[in-house]
Formats: C-alpha cells, structure tokens, sequence
DNA sequence: TGATAAACGGAACATTGTTCCGTATATTTC
DNA sequence: GAAATATACGGAACAATGTTCCGTTTATCA
C-alpha cells in the first residue's frame, strides 16, 4: 500500500505557490541552492553577502526573500530534511523492506553528522529556531515509521519500536561522537540495526 | 591520607606569577570578575564592552590581558572549573565519604547545566577552546577519583567505577535535558549515585 | 623626585547583519 | 506592440561588535 504520507509534499525551492515574478522564483532558488553550497562549504557561520556573491544577486535581492539570516539556515534546514526524507521511498522501490530500512538509517546517520553546526545553533536559545525540531520530527517519524512498518510485516524486525525513539537514539549516537568518526558511528548504528531484528539470531551482540 | 593532587594550584585571578604592575593585576580580576557576571546574565555571546563597561576599564585595557574574545571566556570556564573541584576538598574535610561524594556530584551537576551555553561554543569547532576538554578532565578526574576511592575504601560503593566514565555519564545527562528541568536532572543523578552503592539495597531502582 | 617602562582609555578600523531607496524589469492592459 | 504599473533588483548606508593603534597617564625604581 506505501501510502504518500502526508510528509511528502516538500519544499524543494523556495516561494511555491505564490504569483511571483519569474525572476524572483529563479533568484530565490539561486540564493537557496548557494547558501546550501557555502554553509557546506563555510559551515552555518558563513556571511550572508557569501552567498549573495554565490548566487550571483544583490544583498537586497536576498534579504527580500529571506529576511533574516535565520530564515536562510532555516530553509536549507528543511530541505535538507525534505531530501533525506525523501530516499526512504526511493529505497522503499528498490530494496526489500529490511534493506530500506538498513539504508535509510545510515542515509539518516549521515544527515545527523553532517548537520553538526546546525545543532549548536538550534540550541543557542535562538527562538527563530523553535519550529525546526517539530519539522524535523513531523517528516522523518512517518518516513521512519513506514519503513519499520513494511520491515516488520514481513517479521524482520520487532514491531515494538517507536520510529520517533529510533530517530532520537541515532541522532544522539551521531551527534555526540565529537571526533571525525564517522566509521565508529556507522559501526554503532549497524549494532543498533542489528538489535532490531526479530527473534535475536546467535552471534548478535546486543 | 587525602594527598593535594596536582589539580590543586588553580587560576583563582588572571595573571598569577608574572611582574605585573599592581593596576594591571587589579583590572584583570575586575575583567574576569565582570565577565563571569556579564556571561552568567546574558550568555557567552554578550559584547565585549559591556564587560568592559561593568569592570569600569576601557576596552584597550580588557584587550591588553584577553587579545581574543575567547580567551576571556576560557578564562571564565578555567576559574569555574576550578571553583567547582576545590569544592571536593570542603566537602571531603566536612562530611563522610559518601555524602561527600553525592554531595559533589550534585554541585558537578548544577555546574554543567549552567554551562550549556558553553558547550555549543565547545562544538563550534573554533580551535581557541580545543584545550578546554584536556583542562576540563585533568581538574575533575583526579578530584572525583579521589572521592570514589574514599567511599570505597569504607565499602559504601563499588570499586570499579571509572571517574571519568561517571563524569562523562553526568555530563551528557545533565547536558541533554533541553528545557529547564533542573529538578528531573537532580533525580536523575540521584538514581545514579544509588547505583554506585555496594551492594545494591532493597528498594534501589537499579 | 625624576626617569622610564608599563598600562590605560577610547577613537578608529574591519567584518557582518540589516535597512532603505533610486533604478530596472516582468507582467498586464489596451 | 507599447505604455502603465506593480514588483523586484542592487548596493550604498547604518548598526552592532570584535580588534587594533597610539597618545596620554601612572606605577615602579633608582
């Protein structure tokens, strides 16, 4: 069945609906797709005229759209999440249920890991930022939720975990290795995988 | 036997050994002084001059004992850090072993729930506070060792407790508790220090 | 007490977020 | 297709804040 949950339609550029000028729609993705780039690049601390630069428009042009620098990490924030939400349906097609499950959790673990700066700025106690953890939460749960669903109808895995349990458990794993270990973290997350799977098999560290 | 680690000899005022003229002495304590008050009231981003301002020198001044912005909040932390283990030796000279182990670990608690704005600033990858974590271990190892041992040695608590491993236990609990939940954390780490008990008791949630 | 090295204070500079407004242009209207 | 108009553009200018510089003041010492 996969119904689309409701987490699908996303905000893949900037301004969707509104009767904006063809300029302003391209300028805004421009700016969009360049802050994502430089805050990569430069992490979140990058200066707001970088990324003007970047995308080629004036200072103005960008704080039109986003008028405050938290709007832009904002933004990139959620479609960044929108982007990995949307591989658990690629996966999904593509493998069997327990494979998209294992697939989507690293995809996940490297989202996390790659979002280091964002969490510091989340908790700065910068309000502009409140609404995030929600976003954050109402996409992935039913993504995740799916993907437990479809693993454990097939009785690969237990059908007690919560999805919203597994995504705080993985995001603290990743977020609190503080050196580049990115291999520790994958190790600890196929453990944590591997806990998941119903019955517990010999030879299963957990 | 209660030997004087070497973590005693503490930063208690900026510039301890050097030839300074005695108004330099003098303003660097009020710098420091002011910029634990200015931090704890507005957060380790407030402007450098309203410490300035709340010391009563002028920036010039500030800048000639703390070049960077950084190393005034370093300062701080170091002289908190230190505040915060000198207070093992009190509790040790004025109560048993054990409530002055339960007693410390509870002042260790309030002193990381104070600090979280700190600790974005320790993530933010800037290399000026790479030193604090090695500082932050080397002054509270020893001193939370020294109070496991001497609970142990009166068999009121395992021996096989890491101090660091507590310190790191305490640290993440009291850390990552997002709202103001002071009073959760407090129980939280009175779970724990129930746990160290040896042998475990009737009635302990562990 | 006078000489001198050290310290002081704050003006000035650099960087960066944000606002403002004169100019340019996409869209609509006829 | 051209004029009218609302919209958007670009970047100069402002504000806040970290940092540097240097003329003036002062503690220290002989």
């Amino acid at each position: 069945m996969a119904p689309k949950s409701d987490a699908e339609s996303a905000v893949t550029s900037a301004l969707v609906s509104a009767n904006v000028r063809a300029d302003a729609q391209r300028n805004a993705d421009a700016v969009l797709s360049a802050a994502k780039e430089v805050f990569a690049e430069k992490g979140v601390d990058a200066p707001v005229r970088d990324i003007a630069a970047k995308a080629g428009v004036g200072i103005g042009t960008l704080y039109r759209r986003f008028p405050k620098r938290s709007d832009l990490i904002k933004a990139v924030f959620k479609q960044e999440v929108d982007a990995c939400a949307a591989t658990a349906a690629d996966f999904s097609a593509q493998y069997s249920s327990m494979e998209a499950l294992t697939r989507w959790l690293h995809r996940y673990t490297d989202f996390i890991a790659a979002k280091r700066g964002l969490s510091s700025a989340l908790r700065s106690g910068d309000p502009a930022y409140d609404e995030l953890p929600d976003y954050f939460r109402a996409r992935f749960e039913p993504v995740l939720g799916e993907l437990l669903r479809q693993a454990s109808e097939v009785q690969e895995i237990r059908a007690d975990i919560e999805a919203y349990d597994l995504l705080r458990a993985i995001g603290n794993l990743a977020a609190a290795t503080g050196d580049g270990s990115a291999d520790h973290t994958r190790r600890m997350v196929g453990l944590l995988v591997d806990g998941l799977r119903n019955p517990p098999r010999k030879g299963s560290n957990l």
